[in-house]
DNA sequence: TGATCCAGTTTGTCCTGGACAAACCAGGGG
DNA sequence: CCCCTGGTTTGTCCAGGACAAACTGGATCA
């Protein structure tokens, strides 16, 4: 099984261990940098190979040890690749450099967005979690359930991405921000009553992708729209969607993609789910990753944004008086 | 980054598409079962050159094809050795022996945690989802959020896990179980304001840990008695959790293992945090890995079960009046 | 009895260097 | 404009060797 040797960063100077706020020297095992950058084991040697980059010093074994600055400009590429670059033209630029590419990817994506409320996002730099809920659920009460997650949350989440991609915010303001903004969901679908209606949706993931809020922002677009939905959070395996959605008496499954998702796997999976399902079983896929994909996804809808949701919605409804 | 060459089971014969509802001889690369199965991939080459099994066949460019029961053995035999046993001694056996042996490893655990709702369970096995929403938010305000968590949620937690173990439950249903269990925690945690009453929890786990019921067990434990919690969800990395605590003017740090999870990376894990944080900082580890470890872990305190939760929390705040 | 130590074995992970198919790109025809 | 086609890039897989950490089963000591 995928052990990892060491959880901690390697130093091999670190006996001195009182005084050492941040590490000075540490530096990552390869298994900790395909955890941290999610690129894999062999990717990272073929790398070193073919560009000389990484250029990881070894241990008194022989074993790569990655210093942070290699890790860190490893994410930021990993990002770029994510957004359409190919590793060659960019491993060779500086972390400088590659700020700068990055801010040009994301700015159109910051223009499509929109305003998000700059003071939400100020309180997750400022880990300020009990501000941040109270706000949340505030502008739940005052804007409604599906207007709040339209214009507040989805903006917001979009922001907090990017500055994550930026590496302006960190994992634990991510987390922390995936954390409260789960809780104020789920509490506030929770309180909507399951009453059979329909469209009976299935929600849920393939394996590989883990971002669970794209799941709880569309289950809070439809539920109060009077649909019954059944989600079974991330990473469900294709073969068990296949069974779920078979047993459940289901009329749509759906499916969600973050940005950082493949767009090819994405693609190869709806079209083998679409095999598996009878064709009475509606597919929506939603999500940046199969964005303006729908010609090459016949047979499955793809949902732009959260307000093509509920048209979404609408047209089934039309479809099945 | 680890993309997955099909998601698919690949077949050599799926051309006739139209008549398959199950793949006759499904077979899945290595990748794929190293997600399925979370087996390394060398691992699994490593076993098959030592033990002979798994032994795949292999496509026209020679890459290995496992078959279906050998991916299902592999999964049983990974729950052996999360349970103690090693591959050497187990590879060789048959599918029925496995599960014998998994059911010897099982029947302790099932009279320890004794008596759980048949019931519910039986609601997860039908994918009677609406009406285990109902029946737990029913038996929630029957019981008050505390009895609630450890006298239904955490055995039937336990008795869904060792469902899945011997294979009784799938991923789906483990999921949808999963799913109904967060909406009606973060409902109830969320419903408590928080104070900024004492202590100042910080509750998360380590990177690959990814089970999130044991961390809202113990918040919705905590956030009645008037503690702060706040929840940075599964997979935190080291570093991310030290700088999370120490921005933050928390009192305690608490760590949540299941049982899954490798005990001597538990153990060189928290060594390792306890001395990243300041000697009054609290360190608190719960879950199967670590029960009956707090010998070996010095300066961090052992919570065996969520009513030991309560226990420690008393000790906190008479130590800390 | 129970804890601690020690040789021997098991086991997971890492290494090198080679190979190849799928994805991508650029340049013509239709 | 779209579709095909040949060359290049790129991620993943393979084999087989190596080694340190983890475990086992005894022997020793309190």
């Amino acid at each position: 099984m995928p052990k990892i040797r060491s959880i901690a960063p390697c130093n091999e100077l670190n006996t001195s261990s009182m005084n050492a706020p941040t590490q000075p020297e540490a530096a990552f095992s390869i298994a900790a940098v395909e955890r941290d950058t999610g690129l894999a084991k062999d990717t990272l040697r073929v790398w070193e190979r073919r560009y000389g980059f990484p250029a990881p010093s070894r241990d008194a074994n022989g074993e790569r040890l990655y210093p942070t600055e290699q890790v860190e400009k490893l994410r930021l590429i990993r990002r770029l690749i994510d957004h359409g670059r190919r590793p060659a033209g960019i491993v060779g630029a500086s972390v400088q450099e590659l700020s700068e590419m990055l801010d040009g990817c994301l700015c159109p994506n910051v223009s499509a967005t929109g305003r998000c409320d700059d003071g939400l996002l100020e309180l997750v730099r400022l880990h300020r979690s009990a501000e941040l809920a109270a706000a949340l659920r505030q502008t739940l009460l005052k804007q409604g359930l599906q207007r709040f997650v339209a214009d507040t949350i989805a903006p917001l989440a979009a922001a907090v991405g990017e500055a994550w991609m930026r590496g302006e915010v960190d994992v634990a303001e991510e987390h922390l921000f995936t954390e409260q903004v789960q809780n104020v969901l789920r509490g506030a679908i929770g309180t909507h009553a399951a009453n059979g209606g329909r469209p009976r949706v299935l929600l849920t993931t393939f394996p590989e992708e883990e971002h669970v809020l794209g799941l709880l922002m569309v289950e809070a677009m439809l539920v109060p729209e009077g649909a019954s939905c059944l989600s079974l959070g991330t990473r469900t395996p294709l073969a068990d969607i296949r069974s779920a959605a078979m047993s459940g008496g289901f009329d749509i499954v759906g499916l969600s993609f973050s940005i950082a998702y493949p767009a090819r796997q994405a693609i190869d999976g709806l079209l083998a789910l679409r095999e598996m399902l009878p064709p009475a079983l509606d597919i929506w896929a939603g999500g940046a990753a199969v964005r303006d994909k729908q010609k090459r996804l016949p047979g499955i809808q793809v949902v732009g944004g959260l307000d093509d949701t509920l048209a979404a919605l609408q047209d089934w409804r039309t479809r099945h008086p």
